[in-house]
DNA sequence: CTGAAAGCGCTTACAG
DNA sequence: CTGAAAGCGCTTACAG
C-alpha cells in the first residue's frame, strides 16, 4: 500500500506495526531477544515496505564501530592496485575480512591527506598501514587510539607484521653463490635516502633497517659476501626508485650495455619484478640465461613462475601476511610482533649448478623451504638454516646444504 | 593540561573554549561562516588539546554523506586485486575519488552477501558494480535511490560503462585472417551458462551479449570469420572458467597437445592471460611463434607487452574506463551510458606477415588506433574501422586496411 | 519477552 | 559574525 514516499526508517516500519523500535533492531541484531513469531512478522513486514535493515551510518555512530578497516598504503594506489606483491596482502587482508563481516577501505600515504579524505579515515575501525610513509604527516593524522598493525616497516609501539628479510637474502645469495661468479651485481630497491635511479656511489646515504627491508635484504647478501671472500664494498649497488618495468628498465638497460668484461654474470635483484624486467632486456639483447647472467628475485610472484625461465627468487607468502595482520587488527590474535617466515625456490634463471645445453630444463628446478622462525618469534629477524628440500623430480635428487 | 581523558569531542571543545559548537564546527567545515581570528584560535586550542577534527561516522549520519564510494566487484577479490584488467579499473576510480576527496570501499559480489557485509554497503554514497553477478541477490540487497554506475554489462535502467566488444574483436580478427591460418582455435572467457572448462559442445547455450562481454566479442570473431569465408559454426571454441593461468593452463595444453594435423595455428583469445598463457605452454611445448603458431589476446595489460614475444592484442583503457566511471558516480559528469574506443596493437605473437627469420622481431610492430564511437554515444557498440595506423618504427611503414 | 527513553557526535537552518 | 536547539537513525541498558 503505502509507497515508501522516500525513506522508510526503523522509527517508520516500528510504527507502522505497532511494536517498538526496539523490537525491530532486536529482529535484525539479536534473535534471541524476541520471539520468533514477532521477529517473523517484523522481517516480512521490513520486506514489504522495502526497508533494508538499520542504516549503517546510524549503527556506526551509535555503536562506535563501522566494521570498516583502513589499509593505508605507503605507495599510490595505482602502484599498489598494481604491483602483485601489495596485491596478495590485500588479498589476504580482505579474505580475513570479509569472512568476519568486514569491509576493506582504501586510503594512500602517497598524497599529502586532504583533511576530507584523512576525515573519512576516522571512520575506521583499525588501520593496517603498510610500507615506509614518505612522511610522518598521515601517521598523525590518523585516529589515535585505534588499533593500527604496521606491515613490513616499525613504528615505535605498534605491532609489526613483516619477513625474514635478512636471512633470506643471506639464504638466496649463498645459494647463488655456490657456482663462483665472474662479476656480481645487485640491484636493490629504494635504498638511498635521497630518490637515485641508478648507480649507487659511496657518498650516498642509506636508509636504516628500521626504515625499510631493502636495507635488511642488503645486509643479508653482504653477509654471504664476507663468508665467501668476496668484499661486499667491491660489488656494485644500483638502486631503482619504484618496482615497475618503467622505472626499472633504463638502470637494468645501462647495467646490460656494459662492455662484456665490466658486466656483472650474475645479479642479485631486491624483487621478482626487477629481475623479470632484467631478464626480458637480458632476452632481448640475446644474452644468454643462465650461462651468460644469472638472476636471482625476491618476493616469488607468480609471474615468475609462469614464464620461461622461471625465476629463482624467495617466496614470501603475502597472502598470509595480510591475513595474519587481519586477525591481528581485528582482535583474533594477539596484536604481538609476528615474523614470517620464507621459501627459497630455485629456477632457471639461477639453477643450482649450471649445465650447459640442457634438454630439459624443469629437471634442473627443485625447491626449498627455508624454515627461518616463523610467527610470533620476536620482532627480530632470526638467523636460521634451510632445512629442507622439496624435490619437483624425484629423479634428479640435490641436496642444498646452505649454511 | 587535562590530557584527554578518553576521548574529545567537538562539544568539549566548544566547552573548553566558551563558544557554541556550531563555531567550532564552522572552523573546520566553512572557514567563511567565522571570523579568522575565531579560526585560529579554535583550531589551535583543538590540536593543543588533541582533538583531531569532526568524527566521521557522526557527520555521516548527520549529512547524510560518508564520502565513500563501494566498489562491487563479480569476481572473489582474490581474483580482482590480482587481476592485471580489474587492477587498471580500480586504479583509475581511485584515482578520480582522491581527487575529490572521497574513498574506495572495496565489496565483492562473490560471496552470498552476509548480512554484516551487505549491512556495511548501506555506508557508501554510491556504488560502482563491475562484471556480471553470479546472482541479482547482492544488487537487491544494495541501497534502492543510491547512485549506482555498472562497468562491462547491463543493469536495466542504470547507467553503463563499457567498451566496443563486437567492433574491436571484429577487426583482431580481421587482422589476424589477413594472412590465412590453415586452423583456427577460439578460446572464450565465462561464455555458457553452465560452467564449462574445455571445448565447447554445440548444445551447450550461450549467455546473451547483454549479460557478458564475452558473447559481444565472439559475435564480432564470428562477423570476421564470415567475411572471410569460414562458417562460424566449423571453428571449434574452448571455454575458460576464470581469467587466471592456473584455470587456462589444462584447457590451452590440451589444445596444445593435439596432432600435429588438428592443433590450430591461430589462435583468438578473449583476454590476454589467456594469450599469455598459451604463449608460456607453448614454448615450453618448443613450438615456434608465430610460424606454428599466432595468438592474439585482448585487454592490453602491461605484461604481454614487457616479454618477447609480445601480444597482438586489442588494448582497452581500463584506467580511463575507471575515471568516467568514478566522474559519473560522483555527478561530476552526466550518468549516461558511455562507450570507451579501443586500440589495435600489433606484437610478434600474430605479426601483420609471418615473415620467416626475421633478425629483429621489433621492426614488425606497430600500433593502430581503432576509433570506433568513444564516449557518450549511446549504450549500442557502434560499427566502425580501424582509421589510424601510428608506426612504432618509420624505417618499417605499414598500411592496414582493415573493414 | 517488550517498550519508553537517552544519547552516540555532529551540522545546520534559524534567530539574534 | 555567533549561539541555542533540533534532529540525522539507530542501539542499549533499564524498567516492566
Amino acid at each position: 500500500m503505502t509507497p515508501p514516499s522516500r525513506h522508510i526508517t526503523l522509527k517508520d516500519l516500528a510504527r507502522e506495526l505497532g511494536v517498538s523500535t526496539a523490537s525491530v533492531s532486536n529482529a535484525f541484531n539479536r534473535p534471541d531477544q524476541l520471539s520468533p513469531r514477532l521477529r517473523e512478522r517484523i522481517l516480512s513486514e521490513a520486506q514489504r515496505l522495502g526497508y533494508q535493515g538499520p542504516d549503517a551510518r546510524a549503527r556506526t555512530l551509535r555503536t562506535g564501530r563501522s566494521r570498516i578497516i583502513a589499509v593505508v598504503l605507503a605507495e599510490t594506489l595505482t602502484y599498489s592496485l598494481n604491483d602483485a606483491v601489495s596485491s596478495e596482502l590485500l588479498t589476504g587482508i580482505a579474505e580475513v575480512l570479509d569472512d568476519h563481516g568486514h569491509t576493506l577501505l582504501l586510503l594512500s600515504g602517497r598524497q599529502p591527506g586532504s583533511r576530507q579524505t584523512s576525515g573519512t579515515a576516522s571512520m575506521a575501525d583499525g588501520f593496517i598501514v603498510y610500507g615506509l610513509m614518505p612522511s610522518a604527516m598521515l601517521l598523525n593524522e590518523l585516529p589515535a587510539q585505534r588499533p593500527l598493525v604496521a606491515v613490513d616497516f616499525n613504528i615505535d609501539g605498534q605491532p609489526m607484521v613483516h619477513i625474514d628479510n635478512e636471512p633470506a637474502s643471506h639464504a638466496i645469495a649463498c645459494y647463488a653463490l655456490a657456482t663462483p661468479p665472474r662479476r656480481i651485481g645487485v640491484l636493490a630497491l629504494r635504498l638511498t635516502e635521497t630518490p637515485c635511479n641508478g648507480r649507487v656511489t659511496e657518498e650516498q646515504p642509506w636508509l636504516t633497517a628500521e626504515r625499510t627491508i631493502t636495507r635488511a635484504r642488503l645486509d643479508g647478501f653482504h653477509r654471504a659476501f664476507e663468508e665467501h671472500g668476496i668484499d661486499p664494498a667491491a660489488v656494485p649497488v644500483w638502486n631503482i626508485e619504484e618496482n615497475t618495468h618503467d622505472i626499472c628498465a633504463p638502470v637494468i638497460a645501462s647495467i646490460l650495455d656494459l662492455p662484456d668484461d665490466e658486466r656483472p654474470d650474475l645479479l642479485l635483484c631486491m624483487s621478482d619484478r626487477i629481475a623479470l624486467t632484467a631478464l626480458t632486456l637480458a632476452e632481448q639483447r640475446g644474452l644468454r640465461i643462465p650461462e651468460d647472467l644469472r638472476l636471482t628475485g625476491f618476493d616469488g610472484i607468480a609471474e615468475g613462475q609462469y614464464r620461461s625461465p622461471r625465476l629463482t627468487t624467495v617466496r614470501q607468502d603475502s597472502t598470509e601476511k595480510g591475513r595474519i595482520t587481519a586477525r591481528m587488527i581485528l582482535g583474533l590474535v594477539p596484536a604481538e610482533p609476528s615474523l614470517l617466515a620464507t621459501e627459497l625456490i630455485v629456477g632457471e634463471s639461477c639453477p643450482y649448478r649450471v649445465t650447459f645445453g640442457l634438454t630439459n630444463p624443469a629437471t634442473q628446478s627443485l625447491r626449498c623451504t627455508a624454515n627461518l622462525g616463523g610467527n610470533g618469534a620476536g620482532r627480530r629477524p632470526l638467523g636460521g638454516v634451510i632445512d629442507r628440500v622439496i624435490e619437483d623430480h624425484a629423479d634428479n635428487p640435490l641436496n642444498l646444504d646452505i649454511a
